[in-house]
RNA sequence: UAAAUAAUCCAGAUGAUCGCCACCCUUCGCAUGCUUUGCAUGCUACGGGUGGAGGAAAGUCCGAACACCAUUGGUCCAGCUUAGCUGGAUGGGUAAUUGGUAACGCCAACUGGCUCUAGAGUGAUCCAGAGUCAAGACAAGUGCAACAGAAAAUACUCCUUCCGCCCUAGGCGGAUAAGGGUGAAAUUGUCAGAUAAUUAGCUGACACGUUAGCUUGGUGACAAGCUAAACGAGGUAAACUCUACUCGGUGAAAGGUUAAAUAGGUCAAGCUUAGCUUGACGGGUAAACCGCUUGAGCUCAUGAGCAAUCAUGGGUCUAGAUAGAUGAUCAUCACUUCUCGCGUAAGCGAGGAUGACAGAAUUCGGCUUAUAAGAUUGUUUAGACU
RNA sequence: UGCCGGAUCGUCUAAUGGUAGGACUCUGGUUUUUGGUACCAGCUAUCUAGGUUCGAGUCCUAGUCCGGCAG
C-alpha cells in the first residue's frame, strides 16, 4: 500500500480527472496533472464494470501498487497521476501490465 | 466398504523479512500557554510495542435500534359539542395452534393434510419413521374453466337400458342415471318400496361424509364419543373478494458541534455624508471533528423449559478505513491431490499446487444465494461377509 | 449507500392463465433475359431454476443480466 502522502484525496482526483492530460493503452489509460508540491502521488480507479467481485478488483488495484512501489526512486517529483482500468484488465498477464504502466509513464516524461 | 446426496462443524499452524491502518510509549524538533529554562497541550519525524475481515462481510428480501421530520394513530378528505370523537373514500403486509423474541414474513414445539419407506392385515385400513406444505374462508357474493364431451353447474341425456305407438331398416314420444364414452375435474354408497316399466333421494332404513350442538381430554389448534323432523353443498382465493391481526415518512449522504467564503441584516467607530471603509454580533456554505464502535456483545458455569429461548453469577474487551487499511515473499510442519523415478507390493525419493466461495463502510436479529479439502450424522444405490 | 424498472424469433413489437401472432431480415420457389418489385412456402423466440394450477410468456419465490434515479 502506498503511503498517506502518496495517495490523493478525493478532490485532487476530480480536478486531475478534469483538467489531466490522457494517454491510452487498449486496457489501461492515465492523467496527469502538475501540482507543484515535492512529492509525486498515485491512485488506481477500477469501476465495478470491470469486474463484479470486489477481490479481483482490489488485487488489480495492490498489483499496480506494488509495481509503482518497486519503482519510486525513478520518478519525477510534483505529479498527480491517477491510473484507470478498462474492461479486459483482468484477462491479460502481469508482464504485459507492468509494461504499459511503464510506457505510460515515459511517453509523460514522468520517469 | 465405496459412490451420490442433504444437514451441521471447520475455514491450516508457526517463524522471518518488506509494506499499510489504528491506538499507546520513548526521544528530538516546532507552535501555543503559564507560576519562564521547566511544566502542560497540540503537531511532525525516527524508533519500539499491541491489535487488525466473514460464515456468509455478498444479495438488499424482511425486521429492529438510532437520528431527524410529520403526527390522534395505515393514508386522504370533511365535520364538530376541538386535543378527542364522528362520518366518508381508499391502500400495503401477514394467515392452522401455542410459545419465544426488541421485532419479524424468523425460530421452536405441537396439530392436520400430502408423498415415500418398513411392518401388520384377504382387504378397507392401522401403526412407526423420514420428507414436505403461503395450512383462514368457495356453506356470503362475483368471476373463470381452452380442447374433448350430451352436459363444466339454479344442470343435462350421445350410446346403452326400460315402456308405449308407428311398424319392424328404423322412426316418434315418454322414463332412467346402474353401465359405456370424454375430460384435470361429472353430483356419496347399499338394500327395499312406489311406478306402465328398470339398479331413479321420489320415499324409507342403514353406512359414509359435512355442518351445528353437547360430553370427555388438551392452554389451544384438535382428538374421541353422542345427538339432530340439519344437510349431501363439485374445483379455483400464489382470481376479485370477505374475515382476523397489523402498518407514519426519510435514511448515517440521518443528524450534531465548530466554522473560512458569499448575499442580505443589526450595532459601534471613522471618513466623505444619496454613501463608503473597518470591527463586532448574527447568519450559515465549503471543510474539519463527532456520530464510529461497550453492544438486544462474546464466553464459562448453574438453574427453568420437550425445545426455541430465558434468568442468575463469574470472566473478558476483540477492526474502524475514507477512492477506502488488514497484503506480498520465503522456510518448516500438517493435509489432500497431481506428475516423474525406483519397487512384485507395502512404500521411498524429487517437484508442483494451499487449494473453495469470497473483502467490513452506522449497528444488530433473521432469510436467501455461493462455497475446495477434511470431519460427523442421516438417506439412497452398488458390492462383500454372516 | 439507498431506491426503481425491464428481459418474447437475428432486430422491433403483440398476446384476458387455454394452439406464442405480426412486421423487417434470412432460406427456398414462382414471375423476369438478369436484378429489383410482387406472390407462395419455410426457418427462428418467452433470461434461468423452483412452486401454485388440469394447464404458466402471464401468478408467486429465488437467482442472472441490463438500464435508470437520488446525492
Amino acid at each position: 500500500m502506498l503511503p498517506k502522502n502518496r495517495r490523493l484525496t478525493n478532490e485532487e482526483i476530480e480536478t486531475v480527472i478534469r483538467k489531466g492530460v490522457t494517454n491510452h493503452t487498449p486496457f489501461l489509460y492515465i492523467k496527469s496533472l502538475l501540482n507543484n508540491s515535492e512529492n509525486t502521488s498515485f491512485t488506481v480507479v477500477i469501476s465495478s464494470k470491470v469486474n463484479k467481485k470486489a477481490v479481483v478488483r482490489n488485487k488489480i488495484k495492490r498489483q499496480i501498487r506494488a509495481f509503482l512501489i518497486r519503482k519510486k526512486g525513478q520518478f519525477k517529483n510534483g505529479y498527480n497521476i491517477v491510473f484507470i482500468t478498462k474492461p479486459g484488465v483482468t484477462n491479460i498477464k502481469l508482464e504485459d501490465l507492468q509494461s504499459a504502466i511503464l510506457y505510460l509513464l515515459s511517453k509523460n516524461k514522468i520517469i
